[in-house]
This record gives structure tokens, sequence and C-alpha cells, in this order.
DNA sequence: CTACAAAGATGAATGACTTCAACTTTTTTA
DNA sequence: TAAAAAAGTTGAAGTCATTCATCTTTGTAG
């Protein structure tokens, strides 16, 4: 299985992949030229386009192994969030947005984020409608998890609250990126502003006037 | 002022416009070349760039277009909007909803929609990002037709009521045109299931538990 | 070890948007 | 009205993503 083609393969897409994270950051997505790509795996143009079908799947893959970052910063909240239901929702919210920025830079953002509204039926689409869907679910799971505690009001469907959850975090993270001069932490003040008067809405044992 | 220069010129950018508006919708805006559209509106292809500085450029006037018959449209439902919060709201978002595909289709508003968040600093850009804070506006000015009417609560802001009620009907609406086989009609159930409860708490003189 | 087959790499060719230096048409000046 | 200036048109050339026929490398059978 693993003969001597099987172990070039492997290491050819982990430079071509390589090389995407590096130039995409340096110099933007839009200004890298495949043939740039290709000149630092030390690949030619062809080779690339045999391990991805497009540049905006070259990018795609970037952006998963973001998302899996953050997936997996989502999951240590998860398993022993904050006691307060508004602190454990907004460390959840944080620890997506501190992980965010790890291989991508706003402009892949947008470009990914574009790449996906325009063509959402192709394979690219479709992989990044699934990884947002992750991460609506991760959401979810964690107001299950605050429900279980009983710090939630049991009345409530933690799925569509979830997905209420993360579309509002999404929204305002495509403000974010929309906007080059905007810091994370200006992006954590609105958010946080925004989710504690929800948060309030929900949490158990209250009345709600 | 009207010489026969002003008067060519105005000619041959309204002539570009009707071949775009014309070919993007029957062949799709991507199958479109440049070279298709100076053809039909009998220019050369440097002309087109005279007039619009990007191929995008020409689907942004379409979209304009667009935007300004929807507005027209929600004018109409403002000037005497139902009596009910609740049908008041939906007429204005089914009024915008059923202008929506005058002059677009689905294929184009996505490309629009992709544009306007890739490159949201271009003149394009903000374009989109003044169409979208125009139509929030208005729905802004509903909220507030209705607050001084007596059938909204007094304590609610119009503003960020409005704003709340557009993100939501414009994102159902990239739902809309991310899925070729969702009918307008699908899309409208769904609004209105969405709408009418959030209506409810906002009616002035009920209790809200 | 040789020859054949399969897998994969290669880069020149294609197609589409965009630019620009040269050419026309219109307007202004005398 | 004729020349000069200004404005605008033109299409060939440039750039870059993508494709594909050909060549090279690796694996396999005898």
């Amino acid at each position: 299985m693993a003969g001597l083609r099987e172990k070039q393969k492997a290491d050819r897409e982990r430079r071509i992949l390589q090389a995407a994270v590096t130039k995409f950051r340096a110099d933007g997505y839009r200004a890298v030229r495949i043939e740039d790509l290709a000149d630092m795996a030390e690949v030619s143009v062809g080779t690339v386009y045999n391990y991805y079908q497009t540049k905006g799947d070259i990018l795609m893959a970037t952006v998963a192994m973001e998302v899996e970052e953050v997936l997996d910063a989502g999951l240590t909240i998860l398993t022993d969030p904050p006691e307060a239901v508004d602190d454990a929702l907004l460390a959840l919210i944080f620890a997506y947005y501190d992980h965010s920025l790890e291989y991508l830079t706003k402009e892949m953002w947008r470009t990914a984020m574009a790449l996906a509204i325009e063509a959402p039926g192709t394979p690219n689409g479709r992989r990044y409608f699934e990884l947002d869907q992750r991460l609506a679910a991760q959401m979810s799971d964690l107001v299950q998890v605050l429900q279980d505690r009983g710090t939630v009001r049991r009345d409530l469907d933690p799925r569509p609250l979830g997905v209420l959850l993360f579309n509002n975090l999404n929204q305002m993270f495509l403000e974010f990126v929309k906007d080059d001069d905007m810091t994370l932490d200006v992006l954590r003040r609105r958010v946080d502003a925004q989710t504690r008067p929800l948060a309030q809405l929900i949490v158990a044992g209250t009345a709600v006037h």
C-alpha cells in the first residue's frame, strides 16, 4: 500500500496545500497564480490540477483545515462550559472567533463565502455548507448541555435555538470579514452585547416579561 | 448639452444594459461573454468597458434597477398597510419577493451577492450594501408607521427591529436563490411561519410571557 | 532483468475578462 | 468652413484559470 508512488502523491499534495496557505496569506488569494503555487510546491501547473479541481478548491481545503481547528476548540469548551448561560455561549462563540484566522485571512474568508454562495450546488459549495452545519450543530449541542445541567429552560428546543445563535454569530463574522479595519475585539464586544440579553431570555427559573 | 455626442452615449449605454438584461436572463450570467453583449448592442468590446468597469458592474446595474422596482412596490404597501401587524409585515416582505425576479434570475442574484461579499470595498460592493440598507430602512419605516398607528408596542425601537426583520427576510431570500428548485411559494410559506410568531410578540396591548 | 501496463506529471494551447495605443467622430476655434 | 482639440471607439494583445494530448515514472508479470 505505502509504495513509493503513494508516498510521493501524499507529499505533493501536502506541498501544494502548504504553498497555498503560505502564499495566499502573504500575497492574497487573488494575486496568487496557480503557477506560483506550482513553483513553490515544485510541481507543474497540470499537477496542481491533478490534486485540486479548481483554485477555489485549494482555498476550500484550507477553510476545511481552519474549521476543523475551530470545531476542536469548540469541543474543549463543550466538555466543561462556564457556569452562567451567557458566559458559556460566549465562551464557545469566542473560541470560534479566536481560531478563525489561524490559516485564513479576511480576504480568504470572503472569497470562500462568495464561492459558496455563487455555486452552492458544486462540491465546494456543498462542502462549505456542510462545515457551517457542523458548527451550528455544535452550538446546539452546547445549548443541550446547558439544558441538561438545568440552567436553560426546559421548554426550548435546543436545535433551532442553536441554529439561531449560529446564524447570528455567522452574520456578525461576515460583517467582520467584510471590513478589513474591524478588529477581533470589536467583533467580540458587539456579539457580547447581542448575546447576553438573549441569554437572559433562555435561562431557567426566570420570569420573562 | 443634449448634443449628438450625449445622445449617442446615452443610447449606447441603454443598448448595452438592455443586451445584458436579455442575454443574462436567457443564457445565464456566466455563459454570456462581453463580446456577446458588444455584438448585441452593436458596439465593440472596448466600448462596453467605457461604460461599465467590469462584467460584475453590468450585473450590478441590473440589480440596482431591480431593487428600485422592489422599493417602489414597498412604498405602495407603506402608504396603506393592512390593519393587522403580521399582515402588514408580510405584505411588505411578499411585495419584495414578488418583485425580485423581474430582471434577475436566481443565478444573477447569487453572482451579485457573491460579488458584494468578495469585494465589499469596491464601488460595486458598496453599492449593493447601500441598496440593502435602503431596504432595511424601508422595513424600519413600516414598523414606525405601525407604531404610530398604535398597533406596535411603544417600547420597541423601530430601527433595530426593522433591521432584524430585514436580516431574516434577506437570509431566507439567500436560501431561496441558493436552491434552484425552491419556488417563491415555498419561500413565502416559510417566512410566513417565521414572521407571524414574531409579529405576535411586538403587537401593542398584549402580554408577553 | 526486461518488457509491458498503469498511473501520474507536464506545459503548451484554449478561452474569457480586461487593458491600451492607435484611430474616428464630434465639437470648438479662428 | 477648415484646422485643431477633445472625446470616444476599436480590436488586438496581455493575463490568468483551466484542459488535454504526450511523455515519464512506477509497478508488475514472465
